[in-house]
DNA sequence: CTGCAATTGAGACTCAGTCTCAATTGTTCA
DNA sequence: TGAACAATTGAGACTGAGTCTCAATTGCAG
């Protein structure tokens, strides 16, 4: 990922501007945060980080995340019927979600028209947009194929138990 | 609210239909949401019964949520950017929300043109939908005119403030 | 190189929501 | 009507994501 650096860099000018610090630990959360591509949770993150031997305390992972949200680099969403989920953002625009409730895969959409739509409502009703969210959910084509096969050992759970362990 | 004993009704055949039982706990629950319009938490209906001096446990309001959850009766939905919250579901159809991020206020619309192009673009990517959840965040028009005025102490602080001592 | 504000980690804490289990209650059937 | 028994309840322990505190550490401006 030839981007990563750059993406560091955008957060460092943002820190500074607020007389904020860029410290390793944080660098090392963008550089990971921007290295994968898909959505990931804060406790998957805290995670990889362990993982790779670079020690990062809960609390940091939480501080760094709210400061990337308010640069806008990352955004936070709801997906299925958990708790937050986070997005890196690029330069690209804004999407929306399909989210599989039987595997829990996460198909990315973006529709000109419906958010024209939206805008009109908005509009019609005197609100003034800042954000909006949202989520489809449903069956992906593999999972309705499939048919009701038993629960798949999915990627989420296994990452919630190791990250449980983890904890101790 | 006359139609009250008609949805207590309802949830009644629910329930026997599936082998379950009417408790006095469970009318009451239905009693109280269905005479009430708005968007509700979990602790604020707790705090709502033990208000009446009708007494009900924590643990029985969520599984009645649920149950009526499974009976299409009531709707968890996110607002803003929190925990749940439910809405009573009655004969009117699905709707969605403007949520305002100043005062809290929801506003709800629906739109046919939305839903139709949703449909469209899961059937485009093989998609089934079941469902779909879309708040758009902003500013409403009291507050926008309002301007910056400092936080008003809102609605949803105070039940949590209550919630939180009822809980002692 | 120094000084100091910003930052960090460890772990206590919060809070919504879930689970357990003994005691209670609604319903069915005689 | 009443016995029998499964479903339900309440109290409170527990969970898990996220927040807060505070002493020790670190980045950076001068």
């Amino acid at each position: 990922m030839p981007h990563v650096q750059k993406e560091v860099e955008r957060f460092a000018a943002f820190l500074q501007q607020q007389g904020l610090k860029l410290t390793s630990e944080r660098a090392a959360l963008v550089r990971e945060i921007f290295s994968t591509h898909y959505h990931f949770e804060a406790d998957e993150l805290l995670f990889k980080m362990k993982e790779k031997a670079v020690k990062i305390s809960r609390a940091t992972v939480y501080r760094t995340l709210e400061l990337l949200v308010k640069t806008g680099m990352v955004r936070r969403v709801h997906l299925g019927e958990d708790h937050y989920h986070y997005e890196h953002v690029t330069g690209n625009s804004h999407h929306d979600h399909l989210v599989c409730t039987t595997c829990g895969s996460v198909i990315e959409f973006h529709d000109a028209w419906l958010e024209e739509r939206q805008r009109e409502i908005c509009k019609k009703r005197h609100f003034t947009p800042t954000f909006h969210n949202l989520q489809i959910l449903g069956v992906c084509e593999a999972c309705k194929r499939k048919g009701e096969q038993p629960d798949a050992p999915d990627r989420v759970k296994m990452i919630q138990v190791a990250a449980m362990q983890l904890r101790k």
